[in-house]
DNA sequence: GGCAATATGTTACCGCATAACGCCAGCGTC
DNA sequence: GACGCTGGCGTTATGCGGTAACATATTGCC
């Protein structure tokens, strides 16, 4: 699979940056976010709300309402913590968590065979060439990040492995 | 609102231009079809497909399923008279249905204060370089739309003139 | 304690999308 | 004409993503 999935040493540092990342902008990291937030690292990839929802349950042994997961992944979005994928409507733990460097704007490369999606932030230059052109074609963009959809190698060359989370094309 | 209403005359040349499209590669363009086509291309901008099927049946006095509504639209979209936008779950007719000439990959730029969407193809060199770059990190992009948000222009100088069809950003 | 703000729970609902099944028109074949 | 095939379309039911509105609990502060 996508290969995400944290280490216990690994979810620690980044619950630290959590941490960091959030009292640096006044929200606060209650003990239920924490735990909602432990689910996302340990989930191998970008995962939907309600799914979300059952790893919580089952790492927890207590249930919680979509509605609050909701609510929960805002105040880490918020905090910079978190990012969703609009295109698949998928959110995923931000790989920088751990490290204390905030980023601004992020690209995302998704396989939609296997689900995967890598995090990079080496094409910046191409992304103010794009912000450049729309501003001559009469639009301002927001710094926003950037879903790019294709197939990762392993799936590109035969693999092809399957998973319920990988969202079909188009 | 968007602008991008047709004239009747208009219309009329898309309408040609999707027969054709359809004709190269053996789909038919059935009464039905054709008629939720002109709905599609009279609209202001991006509609849902919900919406569209509301749009028919004020304007041919006759129900059409929301289920047949996708299916016609994905026949469009195979046909490549039609684009969908992922990120905001919306239909809009190609500005070039009437010109004959196909298009690889597109770029739109999507207001998400008042939904207009200008369908633009002048950073193929950007895409380029995207692909390579993520072709060097390991993923194969598709030659794929990409849709960036934003503002435009008018909704930027503080006109904010919202639509029910915008869609708020994030 | 008393109060305000924030966090969480509950219910009910909406919008997008598709699976599964059935019907029917058109068409070619025997 | 009977048969069977194909594609277009209708019907029903359902699943998933997301949120409004309102109720309750918890926290922080004086
Ligand atoms: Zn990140
Ligand atoms: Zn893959
Ligand atoms: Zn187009
Ligand atoms: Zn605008």
């Amino acid at each position: 699979m996508s290969g995400l999935k944290r280490s216990g040493k690994m979810v620690r540092q980044s619950l630290e940056g959590a941490e960091r990342a959030c009292r640096t902008q006044g929200l606060r990291l209650t003990d239920k976010r924490k735990r909602l937030l432990t689910s996302l690292l340990k989930a191998a990839g970008p995962i939907s709300a309600y799914d979300l929802a059952h790893h919580y349950r089952a790492d927890h042994g207590e249930e919680l309402p979509v509605m609050t997961v909701y609510r929960m992944l805002d105040v880490f979005i918020d905090a910079g913590v978190v990012h969703k994928l609009r295109s698949t409507n998928r959110f995923m733990a931000c790989r920088h968590m751990a490290c204390d460097h905030p980023h601004a704007a992020t690209q995302f490369l998704i396989c939609d065979s296997c689900g995967i999606v890598r995090e990079m932030d080496f094409a910046d230059a191409e992304i103010s060439k794009l912000n450049q052109k729309a501003r001559s074609s009469g639009f301002h963009l927001y710094q926003e990040q950037l879903e790019l959809h294709g197939v990762c190698d392993r799936c590109h060359s035969g693999i092809e492995e399957k998973t319920p989370d990988a969202r079909a094309h188009g």
